[in-house]
DNA sequence: CCATCTTTGTGCACGCGTTCACAAAGACAT
DNA sequence: ATGTCTTTGTGAACGCGTGCACAAAGATGG
């Protein structure tokens, strides 16, 4: 904690919106996978269809890092590549302790994609003592009780709740307490840590209910189209805000 | 730009923004957890407070649903867990099947909090032999070629999607064509689909890459606050997050 | 050096989402 | 019935994010 409440309006120059600093990993992937293909130089549009975003947006966003781009060109790839990584801190790496060693928290341990990103996991902990000592990706599985002594020996700042919904605040005001300022919660619980610690979530069954709230919609559009009732009432048709590309249109399986 | 036409703002009542719509389901948990400890009603404060969001925001959200509250008192946790759920299409069973039964795949179908919410896995699926047989979680593993015979045999709108990324895109392309209308994608890919399909991504790098970039911003922070003597200030306020919440969709419609 | 062509960077307008603040609605006591 | 008290429902203001449209910048060719 520490930081005290700064209420500060920003300070103008270094304010990127959190929309853009969302997609910058988004771009990130993208231009990762044009290097690997040697590609030099990208424009706006072709980086934003790939990257599946409005080429304006792009660029605006791209605006916020400075003007990295070559009017008439493009970008640079390898350079983008390297201001976008610094901006997000990816030159550096980061260690991270997974808490919560079961059936999701294996399946992220096993996840090579941290790696690759300059994430480092650091330490699996978990509060069964039968978990305590196994070896998991290569990776021992560490008891609870160390949990302050392995994010203080490691440096530890970003921490993974992937424990049941019941014990998730607790150890996370155990991480918190252990010197971790930034959590990504998988268990199904609001968190409540104090000013200075960032939390986000990942709530799988949240993402399957909205699906579902869109899919009965679609069902009732679909009831009423075919039903007999005019095609009056149609409620809009928003639904996904496809890619950039906005190809092949209708195919509507009605 | 979406679909391009349809420049209709919703047939009246039954627009409910997709940000309230995203809120529904934190909503329904809370007041699961009131209905479990047979709390009878609950104030917009209150209910706020567990769902972690603002009560003006929640009050605003009902208010989109209808008015189900009573003036002095509140919300009656049992009709408005119904009507919420109806909202949502929760009534109803939803099955859903899952594409790539590996570390990840694996994990979900493992996962218990499906079924309490309404989803059931009614199939899984994988491109390798040997996995065709195998029994995950009480469910028989079955293969790619059968895919577009269990989707329509079991009526599936819904997919999930954890596959390695290679793959993702002729996988979603195969589900969408054997009329699956939503997909849940954990793979790091930008995937097309037609009008009329819904994608929502989990991508955890990313939300590692965003917790770096702020843990990187209060880093730099703090070194310039003890160091005394930082080359560029670089202050950002903009303090972690607002409320306990911490929002932010973890997905974005594709 | 000038003309043309491509693509960036951004001013501007618009719409969505959030928050404030308060009148209206109902519960409850007298 | 009447008054008081609590809490909802929402009008209105505001701020953020998005997308359009275009001038400026630079590359390229003659
Ligand atoms: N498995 C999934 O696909 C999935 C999907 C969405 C959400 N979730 C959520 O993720 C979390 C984990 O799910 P899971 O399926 O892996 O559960 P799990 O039961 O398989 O694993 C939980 C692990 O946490 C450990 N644990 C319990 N209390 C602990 C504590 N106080 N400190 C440290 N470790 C502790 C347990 O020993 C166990 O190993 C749950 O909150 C679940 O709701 C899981
Ligand atoms: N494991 C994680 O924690 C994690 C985290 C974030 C993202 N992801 C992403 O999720 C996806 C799956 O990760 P994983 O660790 O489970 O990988 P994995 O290799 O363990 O599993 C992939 C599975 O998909 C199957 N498969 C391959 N091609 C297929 C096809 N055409 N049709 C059907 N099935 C096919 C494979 O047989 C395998 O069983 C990857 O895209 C990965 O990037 C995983």
């Amino acid at each position: 904690m520490a930081t005290g409440r700064t209420h500060r309006p920003a300070t103008r120059s270094r304010g990127i919106p959190e929309a853009t600093v969302a997609r910058l990993p988004l771009y990130l992937r993208a231009l990762t996978g044009l290097s690997e293909r040697s590609v030099p130089t990208v424009s706006s549009e072709e980086l934003a269809a790939a990257a599946g975003v409005n080429s304006a947006k792009l660029r605006k966003d791209f605006s916020y890092l400075g003007s990295y781009g070559t009017r008439g060109v493009g970008y640079d790839v390898e350079y983008l590549v390297y201001q976008i990584s610094r901006e997000l801190g990816l030159t550096q790496d980061w260690p991270v302790v997974i808490v919560g060693i079961g059936n999701l928290g294996a399946a992220l341990a096993n996840y090579g994609g941290f790696a690759s990103r300059g994430f480092r996991v650091a330490a699996l902990i978990d509060a069964d003592p039968e978990m305590a000592g196994k070896q998991i990706a290569g990776i021992t599985v560490q008891h609870s009780d160390d949990m302050e002594r392995i994010i203080s020996d490691n440096g530890v700042s970003i921490g993974v709740i992937t424990t049941p919904p019941g014990v998730a605040q607790q150890v996370c005001d155990r991480l918190v307490a252990a010197g971790i300022t930034s959590i990504l919660n998988f268990a199904p619980t609001v968190l409540t840590v104090p000013d200075g610690v960032d939390v986000r979530k990942v709530d799988l069954s949240i993402e399957l209910q909205i699906l579902a709230f869109h899919e009965q919609r679609k069902a009732g559009e679909e009831a009423a189209a075919t039903d007999g009732a005019g095609p009056v009432a149609a409620v809009r048709g928003e639904s996904a805000d496809k890619g950039p590309d906005g190809d092949v249109p209708a195919v509507m399986p009605a």
